[in-house]
RNA sequence: CGGGCUGUAGCUCAGCUUGGUAGAGCGCUGCGUUCGGGACGCAGAGGCCGAAGGUUCAAAUCCUUUCAGCCCGACCA
């Protein structure tokens, strides 16, 4: 007889928080570790989850007037060269192609052919500011050209020391939107108006709170004026950056030579913004609302809302079950949530009705219905919610078919209200360095800490001995007179501190 | 890129100190018993012990080199 474990995931969060996270993406069958070292293999649960994600927003950006293009994973390495700050950012974690052709080498094996060198190196893009802003330039002549909306689904690579599965891999799947303005307020306004679509998908969707912020002068974006962010706290209370978005001011456009003519005539340079979100919300996803028994999804972006398991012995009972389970799916897909039809998954495989529920349970599905002969005689089905765990009810099916939509409403609420709640529980305002210190002390469980400072080399160096960062300086933050808590200067807005991912 | 550790079955690992032609649990396949449940029994498949070289009659075991992974640090829009 096996012992039955508490929890299906083991390490729990309580005992080992990084570890926990690994267990949950493998339970949960969302990626594994792939040939390619620092890289991942996102499996069809996982990935299900990103397409959602992506259905979601690119429908948010389409609302907003923007266009989807594709631009080259290549980028010469003259252009990484142009903006200063931006070869500084990158240079250190790019991927270099240095040849076009594979040989036989002596031992057999194969190597680059000396005669296939490139001229001219091509980097893999870290991200696309540059071959972007350089097709801008010949996009753009006149103030009528403008504004130009542009969002591009690619991946990247950057060449990460130290990884981990959706938080921060070599190669990761992301979405970057560039945008070419005439005038520096429409650029700046563009920069706020997809922080608050970012804002608004991770809270509406992601049933996960965020603060939207800008970021100080040591976090932001190489070669931006100004960086963006909206930032969540996850179930050990360190902060994750979760979307970002950047004013570019005219930096990229005089790097890249990105001029029109304006109404008066005059040659002049455009303003450029850029903003992206990547896999990585696969990360955050899975710290904000997951247990100790596996991935808690949100039903807007569950793959699937409910999933059906048909309980059985005899093939009598298998044919009346299933007929059963089937008009149920078809009665619940007819159903609406969220604008779509309701995602129902039969699960028929021949496995033991015990470890089938459990894969669910680990994979995090909102709603799971068992049904048995029982049920099928009484007109019922056996149904339990994942965000609140414990075995579930039986309920009488139509009921259960009308309320399915107003169930998930509810789930996405609670995991939103729940995520809300351990954040404001882990909040605090603090007005001395000492207070600070005690508040990320080693043992200490931290949390965000809201606090007067002014930005420089003297914060700086403090917050690297605590292993703390200033996350951001909330964008709806009120004006309220302080003093730094580093330096004493005066200052009139608080910014957000944690550790951070 | 520095410091420490580890590479043996699909997975987690034992065996290595004291060299003698490879083990367990889980998973997988088949049969059976159970079953509103992560169950059990029996039978079976699966490994040239990370790679290369050396010592030896004999190497998973000792020596050298190399590659890969993990942890800590540095780094990280």
């Amino acid at each position: 007889m096996a012992k039955k474990p508490k929890n299906a995931i083991s390490p729990t969060r309580a005992e080992n928080y990084p570890e926990w996270y690994q267990q949950v993406v493998k339970a949960a069958d969302l990626a594994e570790p792939s040939d390619v070292r620092g890289c991942m293999v996102i499996k069809p649960w996982g990935y299900a989850i990103w397409e959602n994600i992506q259905r979601k927003l690119d429908t948010m950006f389409k609302a907003t007037g923007h266009e989807n293009a594709y631009f080259p994973l290549f980028i010469p390495m003259s252009f990484l060269e142009k903006e200063a700050e931006h070869v500084e950012g990158f240079a250190k974690e790019c991927a270099v192609v240095t040849h076009h052709r594979l040989e036989p080498d002596p031992d057999g094996g194969l190597r680059p052919a000396p005669s296939a060198k490139l001229e001219e190196p091509l980097i893999v893009r870290p991200t696309s500011e540059t071959i972007i802003g350089a097709t801008f330039s010949r996009w753009i002549e006149s103030y009528r050209d403008l504004p130009i909306l542009i969002n591009q689904w690619a991946n990247v690579v950057r060449w990460e020391l130290r990884t981990r599965m959706f938080l921060r891999t070599t190669e990761f799947l992301w979405q970057e939107g560039h945008t070419a303005h005439a005038t520096d307020t429409e650029a700046q306004a563009e920069t706020r108006l997809m922080l608050d679509v970012y804002a608004q998908f991770a809270e509406e969707t992601m049933a996960m709170p965020v603060i939207k912020g800008e970021k100080t002068d040591g976090e932001r974006f190489p070669g931006a004026v100004a960086t963006y962010s909206i930032e969540a706290m996850m179930q050990d209370r360190k902060a994750l950056q979760a979307g970002t978005s950047h004013f570019l001011g005219q930096n990229f456009a005089k790097a890249q030579e990105i001029k029109f003519q304006d109404q008066s005539g005059d040659q002049v340079y455009a303003w450029t913004t850029s903003w992206g979100v990547s896999t990585r919300l696969v990360g955050a996803l899975i710290m904000t609302h997951s247990d100790d028994d596996g991935l808690v999804l949100p039903p807007k972006l569950a793959p699937a809302h409910v999933v059906i398991l048909p309980i059985y012995k005899s093939d009598d009972e298998r044919t009346e079950v299933l007929a059963y389970c089937e008009s149920l799916k078809e009665e619940l897909t007819a159903q609406r949530y969220d604008e779509e039809p309701v995602r129902v998954r039969l699960d028929d495989r021949d496995i033991r009705g015990g470890e089938k529920k459990w894969q669910w349970v680990k994979r995090g599905v909102p709603i799971r219905v068992e049904v048995g002969p029982r049920d099928v005689a009484a007109g019922k089905v056996f149904a339990a919610r994942r965000d609140v765990g414990g075995k579930g009810e039986g309920v009488v099916r139509d009921e259960f078919i009308a309320t399915v939509s107003a169930t998930l409403d509810e789930i996405q609420k609670t995991l939103f209200d729940r995520a809300a709640a351990a954040r404001k529980e882990a909040t605090v305002r603090i007005d001395t360095l000492e207070e600070f210190k005690k508040f990320f002390a080693e043992k200490s469980p931290g949390g965000l800490a809201y606090c007067h400072f002014v930005d420089g080399p003297q914060m700086e160096a403090e917050l690297k001995e605590l292993k703390v960062t200033a996350r951001c300086v909330p964008v709806d933050g009120e004006e309220e007179n302080g003093k730094c808590i580093f330096s004493g200067k005066p200052s009139s807005r608080r910014g957000v501190f944690a550790r951070a991912y």
